[in-house]
DNA sequence: ATTATAATTAGATGGTTGTCTAATTAACTA
DNA sequence: TAGTTAATTAGACAACCATCTAATTATAAT
């Protein structure tokens, strides 16, 4: 995993906004564009960078992208914050 | 809680390894410094970050500043995560 | 008061980020 | 083959970040 990355992608609340989105289901780069004030290559923009950081995959159907959270390194990264604060993770069941 | 400054500050490697040498102990730039290959103001510079994001507390002690962790905003952080990704959170014992 | 030690602050520099407009690619439709 | 829609890529720009050297502040010791 690119920690750096992904710290570095839930820097930004446009980004962290991108994910609860996702989190009520796929969607596509035009039907999110409606919950932000940002162009869409703004937007395209954070989606790429969601994706270097595996947060997000892309599908393409048709003429859309269909973005997905990537659920996997979400709980990878949480597990690696309770690491470094010495909490014990003894919780994954 | 200020959710960028937090992530921010996770975002570098440097900082991580800071909170995790902390996790063992409180300790003064001096101490820490031997760990890293960098100069002490740009130690300072990483700490001054830490301390932005609530991430840690500095005390003088004399001539020296002991940091420490600030646990609190960490495990809200983690709640926080957990939430943008749905999971629930029903492991506070 | 002077000197020494611990650490920060100031200022500079090269690299990265967030945003925009304009141009391009990809896929569908008639 | 155009024309349309969806989205990305290119290029520019101001703001921010990581790092350094040099200067400053704060405390202690003699």
């Amino acid at each position: 995993m690119k920690e750096n990355s992904v710290f570095q992608a839930l820097a930004d609340p446009t980004r962290r906004e991108i994910l609860r989105l996702l989190r009520n289901g796929d969607m596509t780069p035009g039907e999110m564009i409606g919950s932000f004030n940002i162009t869409q290559p703004s937007l395209s923009h954070h989606l790429n960078m969601l994706k270097q950081a595996d947060l997000v995959i892309a599908q393409r159907q048709g003429q859309n992208l269909v973005y997905s959270l990537n659920v996997s390194v979400f709980e990878e990264t949480v597990g690696m914050m309770l690491d470094i604060f010495g909490k014990k993770n003894n919780n994954k069941e």
